[in-house]
DNA sequence: CCTTCATGTA
C-alpha cells in the first residue's frame, strides 16, 4: 500500500529581489499616464509579445489588474524566459496579489511550462487558499516534470484533508502512475486510481477513460485497455489512437489494424490523424506487412498528412522493415526537413538489411549536415556494425559517442558492443566489456553475451551469463532455450536434459516458430505444426521433393536445434516441417515467377532454413526476402546477403 | 486547466 508521506517543502528559489534599470522603475513616479491605460498598455504589449517594454511599463500601473498579471504569465511561457518570469513573479508578491488563487495557478503552469518545477512547488506551497485548480495544476506540473512519486503522494495528501479531485485531476495522477518510480507494483495503483475514478462517476469521461486506456497500455495490460475502452460511452479521435497505440506497443499488431477499421468503418465522428497514422504505420511495420503499409501510405496521402515530420519519419521506418529500403530511402531523400529521428531511421534501415558502411556513411552524412546524433543513433550505428561485423569501426564509433560526443553509454550501448565482439569471435574481449561496465549490466547485456555463445558454442561462458540471466529473467524461456542448444551442440545431454526439465519445472514454454507471409494483400501464417493449412498437404509434398533434390547436390539437413531424442529421420521430419519452410513453400506454389518472395519469422533463423532457404533461391531461381527478428535475408542466387553471418 | 504518436539493442 501507499504510504503517506507529508510533502516536501521548498527553499525559496526565487532570484533576489531585482531593481528595475528602467527609468519608469518607480510606480510612483510622476508619469502622467492614468493607470487605467497601463493596464490596457501593458495588455496590449503582452498580447503581441512584447514582454519585455510591457515590464519596463508595469510598475507605473499603481493598480494592476489580475487580468494585466493573467497576460503577463502566460507572455513569459510563451517566450520562455525563467528571468522574465521571475520578474513578473516579483512584481505579483510585492502587489499582494501572491495569495490569488487564480493567479497561482497560472503561475505554477507558467513554472512547469518553463522545467522549473521547484518554483512551481515554491508557490503552491505558498497558497494558503488551494483550490481544486491549484492541486490540479501541481499534480499536472510534477507528472510532466517525471516526479511522479511526489504527484501522487500530493493526490494523496489532498484526498486526505477532504479536497475533492475532479475529471481534470485524474488525468495527471494517471500520468504521474507512469512516471513513478517506487518499487511498489504500479498496476496495482492504476488498479487503485481506477477504482477512485469510478467512486466519483468520471469513468465514462472521455479524457479521463483515454487516459486510463494508455496507463493500461503502458503497463502492458492491454486487456484492461480494452475493457476501459469498449466501455467508453463516447470516444475521440484521441481514444481510437490511444487504443491502437495500446495494441501497436504491445506486440499486437493485427488488432491495432483491426481497430483502424473498425475505426474508419464504424465511427462518422473520430478521423484518423496523424498521430493515430503513426501508430498504424508501426503496426504495418512491426509485422513487415508492406502491403497493409503502402495501403496506409496512401491513406497517409489522401488526408494531407504526409508533410508532418512524424508520419514521415514513421513512413521511412515502415518501408526499411517492410523490406523496401529503397521506398524508404526515396522518402528520406525527398524530406524537406530531417530531425535526429529521421536520420536514426534511415541509419537502422541500413542496419537491418545488412548495410554497414551505408549505415555508417549515412551516420557521417548526419553529422555534416549539424544534426547531432542522440543515444539512440549509437545504438542503431552500433547495431549496423554488429550484423556485418564491423569490429573496429564499432570500438572506434563507441569510443566517440563516449569522448566526442560525451554520451554516457546505456547498457543498450554495452550490449551492442558486447555483439559486435562475441559475434565476431573474440568473446573474451566481450566478456571483459561485461565485466569493466561501469553501470550494472542488465539483462539485455547477458543476453547479447548468450547469443555470441551460441554462435561460437562456449559453454563455461553460457552458462555465467545464464546464471544471471535467468536470476534477471526468470519467466524468458529463450535462455533456457539458448543454453540447451549450446549443450546439445557441445553434445552434453545430461546437461541439455535438465535444462529443459528446469524450462517444465517452471512451467515455461518454447516461444513456437511462425512465420507468415503476404499474398495478394493477404497474410497467411505458419507454425510448424500446422494442419489448419488447406494445401498443407501440397507445402509436404513439395517440402519433401525439394529435400530430396538437395541430398542429391549434397544437403545435409542440420537437425542440432531439435532437442527430442529422436531418430535422424524423425528429427529431419521436424525440421522439414520448420514453419519458415512452409512460408517458402506457399511462396512458391502461390506467387508469380518473377517475384520476390517475403517472409517474417518471429524468431531467428535455424541454420537449416537458412541453408535450405539458399537453395531454394537458386533452384527455382526466385529472390527470396526473410525478416527474422533480427534482421533481413536477401536470398538470391543460391547466397544470402548476410553472408551467414548472422 | 485534462487525453493519443515517431528512431534502437537482446
Amino acid at each position: 500500500m501507499w504510504a503517506f508521506q507529508s510533502p516536501r517543502t521548498f527553499q525559496l528559489p526565487l532570484l533576489p529581489k531585482q531593481s528595475f534599470q528602467t527609468p519608469l522603475s518607480s510606480k510612483h513616479s510622476s508619469v502622467s499616464l492614468q493607470s487605467s491605460n497601463i493596464n490596457q498598455i501593458v495588455q496590449s504589449l503582452c498580447r503581441q509579445g512584447n514582454l519585455k517594454q510591457a515590464l519596463q511599463i508595469l510598475p507605473n500601473e499603481p493598480n494592476p489588474t489580475q487580468h494585466t498579471y493573467e497576460l503577463l504569465i502566460l507572455s513569459c511561457s510563451r517566450r520562455k524566459s525563467l528571468s522574465d518570469a521571475i520578474t513578473v513573479h516579483r512584481q505579483i508578491v510585492d502587489d499582494g496579489f501572491d495569495q490569488d488563487p487564480f493567479l497561482a495557478t497560472k503561475l505554477i503552469n507558467m513554472y512547469s511550462d518553463l522545467d522549473s518545477i521547484e518554483n512551481a512547488r515554491y508557490v503552491f506551497d505558498k497558497t494558503h487558499n488551494k483550490t481544486i485548480f491549484v492541486w490540479n495544476a501541481i499534480i499536472r506540473a510534477l507528472a510532466l516534470a517525471g516526479q511522479g512519486d511526489e504527484a501522487l503522494s500530493l493526490y494523496y495528501w489532498m484526498n486526505q484533508i477532504g479536497v475533492p479531485s475532479d475529471r481534470f485531476t485524474y488525468p495527471y495522477v494517471l500520468k504521474a502512475c507512469v512516471t513513478s518510480s517506487l518499487p511498489v507494483s504500479l498496476l496495482r495503483r492504476v488498479q487503485e486510481i481506477h477504482a477512485h475514478i469510478v467512486r466519483h462517476g468520471l469513468e465514462s469521461h472521455v479524457h479521463v477513460a483515454t487516459t486510463l486506456v494508455d496507463a493500461y497500455a503502458k503497463f502492458g495490460c492491454v486487456s484492461y485497455a480494452c475493457r476501459v475502452f469498449d466501455e467508453m460511452p463516447e470516444r475521440n479521435v484521441v481514444s481510437w489512437s490511444a487504443m491502437i497505440a495500446c495494441y501497436a506497443k504491445n506486440g499486437r499488431s493485427f488488432e491495432a489494424l483491426d481497430l483502424f477499421h473498425e475505426m474508419m468503418t464504424r465511427t462518422h465522428d473520430a478521423i484518423p490523424n496523424s498521430v493515430t497514422m503513426v501508430s498504424v504505420l508501426q503496426a504495418c511495420a512491426s509485422i513487415a506487412s508492406l502491403g497493409q503499409g503502402k495501403l496506409m501510405h496512401g491513406y497517409v496521402l489522401r488526408r494531407g498528412l504526409d508533410s508532418i515530420l512524424t508520419v514521415i519519419n514513421a513512413l521511412v521506418s515502415m518501408y526499411a522493415k517492410c523490406g523496401s529500403l529503397k521506398i524508404g530511402r526515396h522518402i528520406f531523400d525527398r524530406m524537406g526537413k530531417r530531425d535526429v529521428v529521421s536520420w536514426n531511421s534511415m541509419i537502422s534501415g541500413y542496419g537491418i538489411h545488412g548495410y554497414g558502411e551505408e549505415a555508417i556513411q549515412v551516420f557521417n552524412q548526419m553529422i555534416t549536415t549539424g544534426i547531432s546524433p542522440n543515444s539512440i543513433t549509437f545504438v542503431s550505428v552500433l547495431g549496423a556494425c554488429s550484423h556485418v561485423g564491423l569490429v573496429n569501426e564499432g570500438k572506434r564509433l563507441f569510443q566517440s559517442m563516449i569522448q566526442e560526443y560525451r554520451i554516457f553509454p546505456s547498457a543498450e550501448h554495452y550490449a551492442c558492443m558486447v555483439d559486435i565482439l562475441g559475434r565476431a569471435g573474440h568473446l573474451d574481449e566481450a566478456a571483459k566489456v561485461v565485466e569493466d561496465m561501469r553501470i550494472e549490466p542488465g539483462p539485455t547485456v547477458w543476453g547479447s553475451l548468450l547469443g555470441a555463445c551460441r554462435i561460437h558454442c562456449n559453454v563455461e561462458l553460457a552458462e555465467r551469463a545464464c546464471l544471471r540471466l535467468f536470476e534477471l529473467e526468470p519467466k524468458n524461456a529463450g535462455n533456457y532455450v539458448l543454453l540447451a542448444d549450446i549443450y546439445a551442440e557441445a553434445k552434453m545431454w545430461e546437461e541439455m536434459n535438465k535444462v529443459k526439465k528446469l524450462l517444465e519445472a517452471k512451467g515455461l514454454q518454447k516461444v513456437p516458430g511462425c512465420s507468415w507471409i503476404e499474398i495478394k494483400k493477404k497474410i497467411y501464417a505458419f507454425m510448424s505444426v500446422d494442419e489448419l493449412n488447406p494445401q498443407i498437404e501440397q507445402l509436404h509434398a513439395l517440402l519433401v521433393q525439394l529435400s530430396a533434390e538437395m541430398k542429391d547436390r549434397g544437403y545435409i539437413p542440420d537437425t542440432k536445434v531439435v532437442l527430442y531424442e529422436l531418430d535422424q529421420t524423425e528429427k529431419e521430419q521436424i525440421i522439414l516441417g520448420h514453419s519458415e519452410k512452409l512460408a517458402v513453400a506457399f511462396g512458391l506454389i502461390n506467387s508469380n515467377y518473377g517475384e520476390t518472395i517475403r517472409i517474417t519469422k518471429n524468431l531467428r533463423l535455424c541454420e537449416d532454413c537458412h541453408s535450405v532457404t539458399k537453395f531454394i533461391s537458386k533452384f527455382a531461381n526466385r529472390e527470396i526476402l526473410v525478416r527474422d527478428v533480427n534482421r533481413f535475408h536477401h536470398f538470391k542466387d543460391g547466397v544470402c546477403s548476410c553472408g551467414d553471418y548472422w
